[in-house]
RNA sequence: GCCGAGGUGGCCUAGCCCGGUAAGGCGCAAGCCUGGAAAGCUUGUGUCCGCAAGGACUCGUGAGUUCAAAUCUCACCCUCGGCGCCA
């Protein structure tokens, strides 16, 4: 959420940014009339209130009729402030609904742009593989492998659900296990989170309300499957506020996510968009004046886990146009899968600046006498798993049909070396 | 799920029965004092409206009663303890 304060000032630049976004710029106009009307009426409130307030102290003070006169009074006014607040709060609900579906503002070295075609190349690594038989596709080799069962997935459960089997659920499990050791060694905790949250988490990250449909909702409880372990995991520290020496604090988190995908078609076969995949996550609270060299620490993190399973990949700065409703700048990390010879997200890393912290309430004392301020929040999943078996499926696949599992992964995997 | 106790400012606590608009302490900071410090004293310490003066709000959340609610009524949430159920 943006500071009501800065749109108030500055209305025409966030409707620049707006339509830098591909927003219309509707929401503003309309938080700017409902603010007005809002600030009018809570000033008259308070000084009916005041008014009530001074009349409070004179009453136990009085006597007889001038004292029924008073409380006469005071009985008319008592009407007219609920009126009135009847009023202010339904305005508010509706300003607050509108500034909550405004977007966070980018930083000023994000490209401008509407789609994907706007983002750039920041850099890449490694070199897409090249081979002397024709490669097979992730969802061929997890059939053939018999590592990977679609049909029981959508058995069980629904179509977008899929069963990891024998070496293939082996591999899921390692490559978790392989993520988190090395974020470990990066400084990062280690946490594990309730999958299952609250409206006001998924508020405080800024995926209620624009997001909602995307999300599995359990009526009965008024609980929501999280989408990304980055709910849980910013949300911890909801109305809380840190001691400066106690920032940054850096988090990783292996976790679940579920995600309905609703209105997409679906245009992938095998797992690279499904309902429910296991992520790990990174996340940050940093200070403000810090935030972006720590988004360059946190993408870099992120990519040492694509360098040491080998994996070609590059590095997009994504464009206005492309980014997440609360982010100010997101690096997207693509890794390459030579079977269906594209281009994967693995990983989004992105820093929030104040956007979710100001939702969350996530403050920290500058100095121990001043006023709190907001933190900034950062994160990256550190990666995607079903992706990330994509790519590993694709480039470490033989010509016999078997896969070679990565150097790296062999410890958490008895030292095997083949799935066959 | 049932019974009991509780939720008060950054933290700890009083007030609640009996309604009059949050007392006290700790921490932290500034000022005074001092050669310097400690102690002591004074002030400040959350949110919102306002250029400011000033004002409003805030006792888990929401509603109700009342001129007036931390205090009375109702519903809900959370924490702790006991019982029940359970991998």
């Amino acid at each position: 959420m943006l500071d009501v304060d800065l749109i108030r000032r500055n209305p025409e630049m966030i409707r620049v940014m707006l339509l830098n976004r591909n927003y219309t710029e509707e929401t503003l106009d309309e938080f700017l009339r409902l603010d007005e009307e809002w600030r009018r009426l809570i000033d008259e409130s308070n000084r009916l209130k005041h008014q009530r307030n001074i009349a409070s102290e004179q009453i136990p003070k009085l006597k007889g009729d001038e004292k029924k006169k008073v409380i006469g009074e005071m009985k008319a006014v008592a009407e007219r402030i609920k009126h009135i607040d009847t009023t202010v709060a339904d305005l508010e609900t509706k300003r607050d609904e509108v500034v909550l579906n405004i977007p966070n503002i980018p930083d000023d070295s994000v490209p401008i742009g509407c789609d994907y075609d706007g983002n750039c190349i920041v850099s890449s690594s490694g070199s897409i593989r090249e081979f002397n038989f024709t490669p097979k596709k992730h969802y061929e080799i997890g059939e053939d492998l018999d590592i990977i069962d679609f049909q029981r997935g959508a058995k069980i459960t629904g179509s977008g659900f899929y069963i990891l089997k024998g070496d293939g659920a082996r591999l899921e499990r390692a490559l978790i296990q392989y993520m988190l050791d090395v974020h470990h060694e990066q400084g990062y905790t280690e946490i594990f989170t309730p999958a299952i949250v609250n409206t006001a988490s998924v508020m405080g990250t800024g995926q209620y309300p624009k997001m909602k449909d995307d999300m599995y909702w359990c009526e009965r409880d008024d609980l929501w499957l999280n989408p990304t372990a980055e709910v849980p995991v910013t949300n911890m520290h909801k109305d809380e506020i840190f001691e400066r020496e106690q920032l940054p604090i850096s988090y990783t988190a292996y976790l679940p996510s579920f995600r309905r995908e609703a209105g997409r078609s679906a245009d992938t076969r095998g797992i690279i968009r499904v309902h429910q995949f296991n992520k790990v996550e990174l996340v940050k609270f940093v200070h403000p004046s810090t935030s972006y060299q720590d988004l360059e620490t946190l993408r870099s993190d992120a990519e040492a886990i694509l360098q040491g399973l080998e994996l070609p990949y590059r590095t997009m700065l994504l464009c206005t146009g492309d980014m997440g409703f609360a982010s100010a700048k997101t690096y997207d990390l693509e890794a390459h899968a030579p079977g269906a010879s594209q281009w994967l997200e693995v990983s989004s890393c992105s820093c929030f600046t104040d956007f979710q912290a100001r939702r969350a309430r996530v403050k920290f004392r500058p100095e121990p006498h001043l006023k709190s301020e907001f933190v900034h929040t950062l994160n990256g999943s550190g990666l995607a798993l079903p992706r990330t078996m994509v790519a590993v499926l694709e480039n470490y696949q033989n010509k016999d049909g078997t896969i070679t599992i990565p150097a790296v992964l062999r410890p958490y995997m008895k030292g095997q070396e083949i799935i066959s």
